[in-house]
DNA sequence: GCGATTTGTGCAATCGTTTGCCGAACGATA
DNA sequence: TATCGTTCGGCAAACGATTGCACAAATCGC
């Protein structure tokens, strides 16, 4: 059923010529070798019979399957796919092919499919679904495999990586909403296991402590999971918690929606009551009310410098130990000055810098106490 | 530097056997050929050196690479993803992976693309950004290369598609809006190069045509892509065409969304003044005010059937030669009684039958005009 | 207990490329 | 004219797996 494809050894006898010979005069580097006569010859029988080179009989020659493994926990979650468009564009102009795979967040999962990656002779792999210790990708270093990760760290290893400034962000968004006035703030944190998680909440506490307040443990709820529901729980979880909460820091914006979902339910209302913030900017974010204040995280180039890292691994080249990419605050209408301190509405919030610690933890509601109407929607 | 993998002979020889032994050892087809002790034997020197299959070499003797290729017009696209994982959710477990490429609607990029599968030898190609002459879709068909399309389909070929139903859905979208009251009606209509944006207009014309409207064509605004900037075009230009429009069925959320902006942009409300629809139901779409009418359309379970029938191609068995999935209104917030004759608030919308064509070209408003305040959203 | 069958394993060719090595042909040089 | 480099192209061995065939040993029928 399937039609043959041609190979060089049709080519050859079409020319009249040895296939070395002909795969010489269509490799580039080989050509200075043959007479231009020759070469002319062979490209145009080629071009004329369609010749396709064979990627596998290559690979298995060359070692190289100018193929790699692009590893995310889920292409439908809306962060990743300007990801994987940033690593084509580095990698697809240079002939390389990507096989994407899901883990779900599954580790087994991510095993196997590492696995099948290994199977097909990937040349690197891009990796944006590891956690803080992560046995494939462990697996991979021991196999050699260029590797490179990608939106989060393995902790304790060399693997290199390219990360958003978490610790920045989380630092912006902070300085907003006490700039606004707020002075109890929560956190829903991410899983744990992941980079991004751990190190939003590290940056929690240590922002809040350059602040003054040493209790903001217990103002923190832990999510499972960076979706909805848990933003929801979570959320439902510090308000049983019944402590005076102006303003929450999501570890993600997924985990703000279900936030500010869970708070409608509670009939509270965002950011009359509380102000949330999350944390990635995904797509569409801006126009779903309230509008949610975050950091902007840069997909597209982490995914592209994730790829160059990858390329200069690939060819044995000394590459950065790992790159961070700089964030942006973008603030939206989810945070506003707290309920009991309303400004008058419409003035621009102005962001103020890091205070000099506070030495008080809890300080009390200061500054332009107005008292206004608890916020627009009741 | 890379650690050389363990291959079949590494095995042979540690066993003391020849590689063509341990090869049928460890296929499980051949298995039976070899007494059960080798089989033994081998597969326990395998796991223990940590063997894996090199599908290179696999597939350049067997001519099969166990991989396929899913071509879309852009991964960021939020409707594709979910596609993709229906299609892996079949592929997976039979052991093929995909090497997904972006096509960003450009033609020559997609035939670049299409060769750089065909040289990778794919077994299959699931394609979902086929327009509706589709020179790459005819290269693969030339090549003997099982080819399913989903999403969309290619005119006059015998390429086996899944879509959705492209009609129905627009027929009880222009149900709805009859119902609430509408009788001028405009379509926003998508690419016509692509079988969505075609066969949505085309039902556009024949339902209207059974509801006696024949001045359809009079209100119909092309865009030149799925995108927000084309609706938001579209939706200027029918304004600026100043015809007494109350409902505007766009080919997709995307071109919708668009629209809505404009109306906005012009100081007209959705659906105060004008009701809008979209296709496809994307994820979030109900929580952008105001929440969008839209089709919804299973993009998983597509994916799940082409993938389905791909497998059937690649078995060389006899596959369905198309597929058309149903579709299912959403009716929400962006849909309401046109102005000069709005319902009592609250009332459910009752969805008319299709009436026997009704002679007159847009017929006059009619039935309980009851000119309330025009909506909430002024 | 002998030939015929079955069973289990080895041999070697093959898939399509790449590449180290060798040798023929050529022009230039002595 | 013999020699020496070049230049160009062919030969053949890989890469790692699969598979038709051959062959040895074990098993069976009678």
């Amino acid at each position: 059923m399937r039609k043959k494809r041609t190979t060089l050894k049709d080519i050859a006898e079409a020319a009249g010529l040895h296939v070395s010979t002909v795969s010489r005069a269509l490799d580039p580097n080989m050509r200075q070798f043959i007479s231009d006569e020759v070469v002319n010859r062979v490209v145009a029988i080629a071009r004329q019979m369609d010749y396709r080179p064979n990627r596998m009989a290559h690979g298995l020659r060359t070692n190289r399957s100018m193929t790699t493994g692009i590893v995310l926990p889920d292409i439908s979650n809306v962060i990743f796919p300007p990801i994987v468009r940033g690593v084509e564009s580095v990698l697809e102009p240079r002939g390389y092919a990507s096989l994407i795979v899901n883990t779900d967040n599954s580790e087994r999962r991510k095993e196997r499919l590492v696995d099948m990656l290994l199977a097909r002779g990937v040349d690197g792999v891009i990796h944006a679904a590891a956690s803080l210790d992560d046995r494939a990708a462990l697996e991979l270093e021991k196999h050699g495999v260029p590797l490179v990760t990608v939106n989060r760290s393995v902790e304790n290893s060399s693997i290199p990586y390219v990360v958003n400034d978490e610790a920045d962000g989380i630092e912006q968004l902070m300085a907003h909403v006490h700039g606004l006035g707020h002075r109890v703030i929560a956190h829903i944190a991410g899983p744990q296991g992941t980079s991004t998680g751990y190190h939003r909440l590290l940056a929690f506490g240590e922002s809040s402590e350059r602040r003054g307040d040493l209790g903001w443990r217990n103002r923190v709820a832990y999510a499972g999971a960076f979706t909805h529901e848990e933003g929801r729980r979570c959320m439902s979880e510090l308000i049983a918690r019944d402590l005076p909460v102006t303003a929450v820091i999501a570890a993600n914006d997924t985990l703000a929606l279900g936030a500010i979902e869970a708070l409608r339910a509670h009939d509270l209302s965002c950011p009359g009551d509380v102000s949330v913030t999350g944390f990635n900017d995904m797509p569409f974010l801006e126009l779903i009310p309230p509008a949610l204040t975050t950091v902007r995280i840069e997909q597209f180039a982490a995914g592209a410098a994730a790829a160059e890292m990858l390329l200069k691994l690939m060819a044995d080249e000394p590459a950065d130990t790992g790159v961070v990419l700089p964030v942006r605050l973008v603030a939206r209408a989810s945070t506003a000055a707290p309920p009991d301190q309303a400004r008058s509405a419409g003035e621009e919030p102005q962001p103020v810098a890091a205070e000099p610690a506070d030495a008080g933890e809890r300080a009390p509601a200061q500054r332009r106490s107005r008292r206004g109407s608890s916020s627009s929607r009741a």
